[in-house]
This record gives structure tokens, sequence and C-alpha cells, in this order.
DNA sequence: GGGCCGCGTTCGGGAAGACCGTATGCTCGG
DNA sequence: CCGAGCATACGGTCTTCCCGAACGCGGCCC
């Protein structure tokens, strides 16, 4: 029978909507990329209709591609649930969080979950930052906890694939701190890419001299032992606030969201999901 | 991948629960029973649940079975949807009826539905009730118009699968009728199986002195020539009770529905259709 | 401009699966 | 006790899946 649609084709066109090129999906997919192209083509011939624009850069999705990468996603998620039905087998989610943002804030996050899902394992992924967004759109993970800020994904200074839908659940303050009697400069600053770090360069632009630190972990501990300021989170800094060993150097203390993000058109499949780790809890 | 749930599993497995054997499903999906069996064996592996329960009269659905048997239902029905909405092809529902009714009432249904739904394409098949009852079935109609009575499917006195779901869209009166000067005996019955014939059985039980004849049309040509009197529709007698050439003899004439019948389970997929089918008119 | 890298695709081949026709074992109804 | 109807096992053909390797293409960098 002419165009029946098989989910494995169907399977592929996502990844490879995803993922932009078909190298990439087939990684994800565990794949070769022959395969991969094969099925997209062969599903492209059974709908009558072509998916993508092929570039030497990767793929793009046609008008009728688009149309389609919606519908497919919860096509996909649809079987899943059928599945899931019939075999009864618990509903697994996968989470992951930036490895700063899983050690301090995803547990409140993934707690809230578990009381109000106890239906569902989930699983959690720490990954920097990159590979959580590729994750994302090639599926490793369901959704993924990370520090932004603005009104869309990547406002605070990293590249990320379109198709991504967000929803912010928490804050994390930075404060700029030194050591009581250290000194104020440099600005320690975490590596490129750190989502603090991103904040900083933000904040301060390029023009404050800085020096650059592995972690957060590290820039802390240099401003500890008083060789210069440092913005860091609360949640890294409160214990030393506390107890004297870092004070706040009243400065507009920017405030970054802690976001929940996930690819679009999974909204059908994840709603309950994503309700339950974002409201607070129904008590207290 | 494991569980992975092939499509086309899935539908070998709705043909098979739908027509309660193997054979059955093979014929209506054009296939080998041989195929069919490894199709639903397949899928009961990948799923790693027990669909049926063989017996040497057919395949009888276990309790996952009944839990997929919607749900596969649903998702099939919402892949064609996927598929029509990315290839622009117009949606083609096939409605079945008794031939009484083709040629008599259904053209009214079918001028309503395509009114209220211009986008779909409607194709009328015309078949005797078991074999309409079977295309309900395997698929080949996607709704029938056929004669019944009564709460259920069936309870005008033929054989239904159960799974089907119902609804009057209208009444046929039968009326008794005769010639003016004609015989009131026998009582002219068409051909067992006749749903005008089985409300005749109902109606005045087997002790009648009748003459059976071929088709309701003999009937009423023999009525008209005074041979006996006959319990005829309302539609095909209109004409002779205006002119006289027959008269009706008073007698409780039941009333029989205009039933729409569907198979349980899709009404996901053909609620609007049924709706623009058994609603009246929005004007007059 | 000439390598060079990453892209999608083509090609040949091996393995899995779809499908067929036939044969077998089973259980009913006559 | 026999035949009808059922699901299934078996042997075979053809399609599809998937791979690794090679090809053609367009940017990119020295």
């Amino acid at each position: 029978m002419l165009g029946a649609m098989d989910l494995r084709h169907v399977r592929c066109f996502v990844a490879v909507a995803g993922a932009g090129t078909v190298t990439g999906a087939a990684h994800g997919l565990g794949l070769a990329p022959a395969s991969v192209s094969e099925q997209v083509r062969r599903l492209e011939a059974g709908l009558g209709v072509p998916l993508f624009e092929r570039t030497p850069r990767g793929m793009r999705l046609t008008r009728h591609g688009s149309e389609l990468l919606g519908r497919a996603q919860a096509l996909l998620d649809h079987a899943e649930e059928v599945r899931r039905a019939v075999t009864g087998e618990r509903r697994r989610v996968t989470v992951g969080a930036l490895e700063m943002l899983a050690a301090t804030r995803l547990p409140a996050v993934v707690r809230r979950l578990s009381e109000r899902r106890p239906d569902l394992d989930v699983d959690v992924r720490s990954l920097p930052r990159q590979a959580l967004l590729a994750e994302l759109s090639g599926g490793g993970v369901d959704a993924a906890l990370l520090l932004d800020a603005g009104p869309e994904v990547g406002t605070l200074g990293f590249d990320a694939p379109p198709d991504l839908d967000f929803l912010d659940v928490g804050e994390v303050a930075l404060v700029l701190v030194a050591a009581p009697d250290g000194d104020r400069d440099p600005l320690l600053v975490s590596s490129a890419g750190c989502s603090i770090r991103l904040a900083a360069d933000r904040l301060f632009g390029a023009q404050a001299p800085r020096r650059e630190l592995t972690s957060v972990a590290t820039a802390r501990e240099w401003a500890r032992q008083g060789f210069g300021r440092s913005l860091l989170p609360d949640f890294a800094v409160e214990a030393d606030l506390a107890s004297g060993a870092l004070v706040p150097l009243g400065h507009d203390a920017p405030r970054l969201a802690l976001r929940l993000v996930w690819p679009r058109g999974r909204e059908e499949a994840l709603r309950d999901v994503l309700y339950a780790m974002s409201e607070p809890r129904p008590s207290r």
C-alpha cells in the first residue's frame, strides 16, 4: 500500500529535522547516515511530498516538512503512550541539567515532580550546555534545566537551536563578592561558556580586568583567598556570606532565570510533566 | 530497538481483533493468513504481552488485547490524519447502506454530509446486510446505514458483531397495505434476511399464512395486484397510497430506526463526520 | 587557489523481515 | 468417524534495513 507511513521513517524524519543534518541525526539514532538518508527519502516517496531541501550544509525543512514536524512528534509520542499503556511499563522521563544546577537546584525540582507524579521514573543527566541542547533535539533528554535570561532561549549569550520552548521555574541571584580585606581586581571569572561567565560578560563587558579560571568553584576559592572579586550565584556563596568569608560588594545584581527548556512540539506529551515540575507544591 | 511498535503490526492486530479470526482479517487485508499470524505474533513479542487467546474457532482478545484495541484504532487514525494533513489529500469517507436504503434514504444523508463538510469525499457502497457488517469490521466502510429497532444493534433480528456503536438518524414507518378490493391473505413477505421481513416476522410471528417473495418490490407488486397484504416501508408505497392502488389496513404500524452504525473505538476519527450526517441542516 | 573538511548521497552486500503456498495439528458439528 | 474451519510451522522469494566505503558538492583556511 502506498503512503502507509512507517513509524521508523517518521522517527528518522524527526531526528533529522531536530539535528538539522543527516549525520547528526544518525549519531543520535545510532544508525549510519546512509540508512537515515534512505529512510527519509522513503518517507518522502511514501507521502509524495518533499520534506527537506538538501544543502551542502545540512537539511532544511520545506513547507511540507514544517507541517509534518509537530504532528510527527505528536504521533510518535502517541505511539509511545499506547505502548506504555498496554505493557504497563512505567513512564520514564529524562531531565538534564547543567552540572552546577544538577547538584544544587535540580533536586528540589525533581522532588516536586516525584511527589506529584509518583507514577513517573525520573532520570537525571548532568551535561554541559551545548551537549544538553544537542540531547534535547536528539531526544536524549526530555527537558533540560539551565540558566538563562531574557525573553527567549539563548538571550544570556549562547546559541540555542530554534524550536525550543521554555518555562522559568525559579530564579538565581548573582552576587558580586570578594574577601573582606582582599583585592577588588581582577574580576575572577569561570571559563568561557559557563552561564555565570556569560552573565558576567553581559554585566561588565570586556573592559574590566579579568582573570579566567576553570570553574565557578575555583573562582569562589580565589575570591575567598583575596585574589579579586567575582560574580557568583547565590547558592554557591550562601555559606561564605554567612560565615563572613566573603562579603557582597553592593552591585546591581542581575537575576538569572532557572529555565526549564524542551523541544517545541512535544507539549502534548510533556505538558503534565512540565506542569508538575514548575508548579509550587500544593501544600505549604 | 525493542518494542518499537510497527504500524504494520498494529494494522494486522486491529483487523484480527475486528474479524475475530486470522483468516478473516487476512481476507480483509489482502494478505495470506500466515503473514497476518506472523505480524500479530511479532507485535506480541515486541510488546512482551499476549494479545490473543488462540482457540480452534478463532482469536479472542486477552485483557491486554482489549486494552490495546481502542488505542490502536486511535493511533492508526492519528497516523492517517497526519498523512492527510501533510499531503493535502482530501479525506475520503466510505458509507455503506442496504441496497434499498442506498436508493431511497441515503441521498438525503449524504447530501447533508456534503453540504456541511465540503472538504470530504464521500463514497457510497451498497451491500446486503451481512456484507455491510463484515465491511464495517474490516474497514471497507467507515459507517453503515441500515434498518434496525430497539436499544442495540441487531435487535431487529440479525446477528451483529459486538463493538458496534450507532446513532438513529431517522425513522421508517411500516405500513400494512393491500389492494382496495384484493385478498387480505396471505401475508406477502420478502425473502429471509431482508430487514422488512424481519420486522414482519417480529410483528406477526410465524402463524399468519405467508407467501415468500424475492424482494420488497415484488411483494408490493403482488399486493397491488390483489394477491394478499404486505408490510411495506413508507418510501416504497407512498406513490401507490396516493394513487389509491394500495390502501392502508390500519394496523399498529411499527417504526424502524434508520440507524447509522460504526465500529466502536473510532469515534475519535469519525465524530465530526457522524455529527454532520446526523444533525439537521443548520438553515431551514 | 588548492587542499580539506563536513555535508548528503550512491553503491554493493549481508541480514532481517514481509509475504506466499502448502502442510500440519487442533476442535468442533454432523 | 469424517470433514470444515481454524491457527500455525515450514521452506522459499522478494523487499527493506542497515552497514561501510566511495563519490560529488560547497564552503573554509592557509
